[in-house]
RNA sequence: GGGGCCGUAGCUCAAUGGGAGAGCACCGCCUUUGCAAGGCGGGGGUUAGGGGUUCGAGUCCCCUCGGCUCCA
């Protein structure tokens, strides 16, 4: 099925005369549309469910919602009881299979509205197919004329085609038999799988006055296979059929409104003019500017509907998604003229067309358009740096005398600074050069490749898990009220997906893969929101099962673990029991979650929103919105607040109630999040209320301690806080001190002071290097050292953490390693002492004690010695001095360390290099009787040895090379 | 989750494994009535941090941090 076919925008045009269908004076409105359309269904029993979020968490195998289907999954599987067998919706899509038709087509968006009505084992082809025929062609709803229809069924589907023609009346001139690729979902599914549900499906088709091409308006599909295997015979009747159809809103107004495009439509056409009125050009259908403002109209309204459900261009996944659709509509405006940030001017206007569906974008516009406005600014910023690095490949290009922009140049610039390849183009073509699409195309597609594989995740999976599903639906969860309970084993899972399978009775021990076990009821907590999943026992009549970890699946929880003990049986009587020492830690660190919510809605305002967090054992990891980095006065403010709940002892206290009421409590709803109805609320004394799923304490008094760890970004726009409770709190709190305590110790100054000696001796440091660096001697005496503080005042948590914070920062360590830093930086300082001192005792080195060892070979001056303690650099400019001071001269130095390391520094003037002196050549057969090497260029040249030792035989050798290299 | 790039003076950036530089900005002097002036001189560097390879690392390898970017 193509739900999505468009026409050639050419072949549109031919449309654009047509009169609308209905009376001429009141083309029906988009909103009235979708109006009728659910009412219709409510009329037919179903029951009216609202929109699913646009980007649906709970659901892994999709980023986007891409159907209306798609909150329904489990309703067709039969794996979540059903509280109603028929519904209809209008569910807001996004899809970017088609992306790069938006704009060019009439009918391609990547954000659209479907229009659908469902049955779960309810009714199926008859009903079906006579109410679509109803609603479209009856005076009371739609009132489109029958001899305008006509519709396509799988050719195998006679059951279909019978109804279309001898219920409806349709003549067989207008019921199309198609192939399995066209009419079957998923497309030829019955040859090529995948496995699973599946089904024929029937399209209507709109086809309008004066012979324009046909549209495609509704798509009913009736699933009533199970695909097993390759044909033949693969395809078995389901028990339960479901009917699924989907009409696209924006397709059907045009078609309705006789507009020769979708984005013509009432709830379009105002944004395609504002985009129009933005960019500073005249709409015009069928012009490049056009298709220009139909792409930004349409990524615009995407971006608006997705970060309004908090998804913030970025850099995986769906947030990806955002980015990209963003940056092409920036691109365009780009391609139009515009230099500064404008797209997200157009927010408001969409806010104003869908606020009649959607009431609650209302509520963030201003947020959306930040955020928008932002991630422009930033590609505007790229685009600047991208029209550099073109610029730079036309000039490596006019250098090799090419014509055509490569298209693996083209790529790599795209994948490396994001250079848009269109951008590249456009340049390209004013130069008079061509670029290579095709080879831009093979070479980021060797990039995807490379990057990672599509995974495709087939709907109606068969696994164990999912039998499971489908016999006992869900697991009765206990845990709020208890921690232990007898339960009754529903099944065991043994093996790696997908040679896993149910087992009758598990005897194995040592086994090396867990196995999952599932109970009646559990007082076990299934990793969701955020929470860890529990850990403990599970026990029987001679057997113990250990659980490690517990999961979700959909409404059954699932117990990770090792048997321990004995034989197991499906069916056996067991005790339940959670290790409570974990669990009160996970509660505790639940809690404190919410009072950290609420603590830093306080402190940076509303928008510090929840994105994601992780509860863990007294351990938790928080994600929330914040453009810029915390300070840390904000987080130890941050810090106090929680504290402080902690300290006033709050009750707290959960409840179930309908979501309705909840709202009306100001309980903190996160935009984009789709709640059950009835909703479990928490609420914490008086300052915080929250739908959460997760196990709490009775009192905030029990989080008992409170510690950050860090604050760090982890997207744009998103900040991360980490932080420990409890036992684990108040250890990290010791450890904070006693790191500051042994630091201060080891600089013998007072805690307050760590930061500020810190500096000192880094600054000392510094000095040192620099000193022995340059020749210079230290005259005065060292300082620092172990000195002893008597009765020094100890800092509080508080204080302690602020100043290892600052230490760590400044040493560029993590705030528990700076006591080990600072000791490494004792040592060097010990040593780079040493050195000082021991070049002091020798006495200071100048030119000019070295030119008093000079001797003179074939006329020049030629010195080769030995000058103690001086590093590479300082003989370096010793070399120079005495090059300075005697003109022509060949000088090659020498400096042991130890009895293990021997530097050599030559330096040779540029006229005895013309008579055959090199200092590279000449410094290497010195350094390899020493059992080292080197090298360099001619005028200066570096080696080293490693056998200090034979010194005195290695610089006979230098004074012999020398002399052959200037002939004497 | 996986690839690529970047991090050098206050800023923008150079530097085939062999002596850390330029332009702008800053300070001083000279010249000069002013509009981005000119000349001379000067200060300013833990080459993001840590480890490794090497006689020798800004440069090669590994780890950490930060930024950019593409794919899924």
């Amino acid at each position: 099925m193509s739900l999505f076919v468009g026409g050639d925008i050419m072949e549109d045009l031919a449309r654009s005369s047509l009169q609308p269908l209905t009376s001429a004076s009141f083309p029906m409105k988009t909103d009235e549309l979708r109006e009728k359309y659910l009412a219709f269904f409510e009329s037919k029993g179903h029951s009216r469910q609202p929109s699913d979020v646009l980007v649906p968490t709970w659901d892994p195998s999709v980023l986007f919602t891409p159907a209306g289907m798609n909150q329904f999954k489990d309703h067709f599987l039969g794996k979540v009881k059903l509280d109603f067998t028929r519904a209809t919706t209008c569910q807001k899509c996004l899809r970017t299979g088609d992306i790069e038709n938006v704009g060019r087509t009439a009918y391609h968006h990547t954000f659209f509205e479907m229009l659908g009505n469902f049955s779960f084992g309810d009714y199926f082809k008859r009903e079906a197919i006579h109410w679509a025929w109803e609603f479209l062609t009856d005076k009371k709803w739609l009132g489109i004329k029958s001899d305008r229809l006509s519709v396509t069924v799988y050719k195998d589907d006679h059951e279909a085609a019978g109804i279309w023609a001898k219920d409806i009346g349709l003549p067989s001139s207008r019921i199309e038999r198609m192939e399995e690729d066209e009419n079957f979902w998923p497309a030829s599914a019955p040859s090529l799988g995948p496995d699973g549900v599946c089904g024929p499906c029937s399209e209507i088709y709109y086809h309008p006055d004066g012979g324009g091409e046909s549209v495609e308006i509704w798509n009913l599909v009736f699933t009533q296979f199970n695909r097993v295997g390759d044909p033949p015979d693969n395809l078995r009747p389901l028990p339960s059929k479901n009917i699924d159809t989907g009409m696209g809103l924006e397709r059907t107004a045009a078609t309705l409104q006789g507009v020769p495009t979708n984005y013509h439509i009432d709830s379009l056409m105002p944004l395609v003019e504002a985009a129009a009125e933005v960019c500073g050009v005249e709409y015009q259908l069928d012009s490049e500017a056009g298709r220009r403002c139909r792409r930004i109209t349409d990524h615009v309204r995407a971006c608006t509907f997705a970060v309004h459900e908090n998804v913030y261009p970025g850099a995986n996944k769906e947030k990806y998604v955002v980015k990209r659709l963003l940056r092409r509509a920036v691109l365009d405006g780009h391609q139009l003229g515009l230099r500064e940030p404008f797209l997200h001017q157009l927010v408001p206007k969409v806010v104003e067309l869908m606020r009649g569906a959607y009431p609650e974008l209302a509520e963030t516009t201003d947020r959306v358009a930040s955020v928008i406005k932002k991630e422009e600014a930033n590609f505007f910023g790229t685009i600047d740096e991208g029209l550099e690095r073109i610029k730079h490949a036309f000039e490596e290009m006019r250098a090799a005398d090419r014509v055509k922009v490569e298209g693996a140049v083209a790529a790599e610039l795209y994948q490396t600074y994001g250079v848009p390849p269109e951008l590249f183009e456009a340049l390209a073509a004013e130069h008079n050069l061509a670029f290579d699409w095709d080879g831009y195309g093979q070479a980021m597609q060797a990039h995807g490749e490379v990057s990672g594989k599509v995974q495709h995740t087939v709907m109606g999976g068969k696994g164990p898990i999912d039998s499971l599903k489908h016999a006992l639906h869900s697991t009765e969860f206990l845990g709020y009220d208890a921690t232990e309970s007898e339960a009754i084993i529903k099944g065991i899972v043994a093996g790696v997906a997908p040679d896993d399978h149910l087992c009758d009775v598990m005897e194995e021990q040592g086994h090396v893969d867990e196995i999952r076990v599932i109970l009646d009821r559990t007082p076990f907590y299934g990793e969701s929101g955020g929470q860890v999943g529990d850990a403990g026992r599970i026990v029987g009549d001679g057997f113990e099962f250990e659980v490690t970890d517990t999961q979700r699946e959909g409404q059954l929880v699932i117990h990770h673990g090792h048997l321990r003990k004995g034989k197991m049986p499906e069916g056996a009587e067991v005790q339940a029991i959670v290790s409570t020492e974990r669990r009160d830690g996970i509660r505790r660190a639940h809690s404190a979650t919410h009072i950290l919510h609420h603590a830093l809605q306080k402190q940076l305002g509303t928008h510090a929103q929840q994105q994601g967090s992780k509860v863990d054992d007294d351990w938790l990891r928080f994600d929330f919105t914040n453009l810029s980095p915390v300070s840390g006065e904000q987080l130890t403010a941050i810090g106090e607040h929680v504290a402080k709940h902690v300290a006033t002892a709050e009750p707290i206290d959960w409840e179930v109630l309908p979501l309705a009421e909840a709202r009306a409590q100001g309980a903190m709803m996160l935009f984009g999040e789709k709640y059950p109805d009835p909703v479990r609320m928490v609420s914490m004394g008086t300052f915080s209320k929250e739908l959460c799923g997760g196990t709490h304490l009775q009192n905030t008094r029990e989080v008992s301690a409170f510690e950050i760890l860090s604050e760090e970004g982890v997207s744009a726009g998103t900040r991360r806080i980490t932080a420990l409770t409890g036992d684990r709190a108040v250890k990290h709190v010791k450890q904070t001190l006693e790191t500051v305590r042994s630091s201060a110790e080891l600089l013998g100054c007072s805690p307050f002071m760590l930061a500020a000696k810190v500096q000192s001796f880094l600054e000392e440091q510094r000095e040192l290097k620099k000193l022995l660096a340059s020749g210079g001697t230290l005259d005065v005496p060292r300082v620092g050292g172990s000195s002893t503080i008597i009765n020094a005042e100890q800092p509080s948590a508080i204080q302690a953490k602020a100043i290892l914070a600052e230490t760590a920062q400044m040493l560029s360590v993590a705030p528990l390693a700076v006591t080990e830093r600072i000791n490494a930086i004792c040592d060097e300082v010990f040593s780079l002492h040493e050195k000082l001192e021991q070049r002091a005792a020798a006495g200071p080195i100048t030119a000019d004690s070295l030119l008093e060892q000079a001797v003179t070979v074939a006329g020049y001056t030629v010195v080769v010695a030995e000058a103690p303690t001086a590093e590479a650099n300082l003989m370096r400019q010793l070399i120079d001095q005495i090059r300075q001071k005697s003109g022509s001269s060949a000088v090659l130095l020498a400096s042991t360390e130890g009895d293990t390391k021997v530097t050599l520094v030559a330096g040779v003037s540029k006229d005895l290099q013309e008579r055959g002196a090199h200092a590279g050549n000449w410094v290497r057969p010195v350094a390899q009787a020493m059992g080292g090497n080197g090298g360099g260029r001619p005028d200066m040249a570096q080696a080293g040895g490693k056998q200090p030792a034979k010194l005195a035989e290695a610089l006979e050798i230098a004074r012999q090379t020398i002399a052959e290299m200037l002939g004497a």
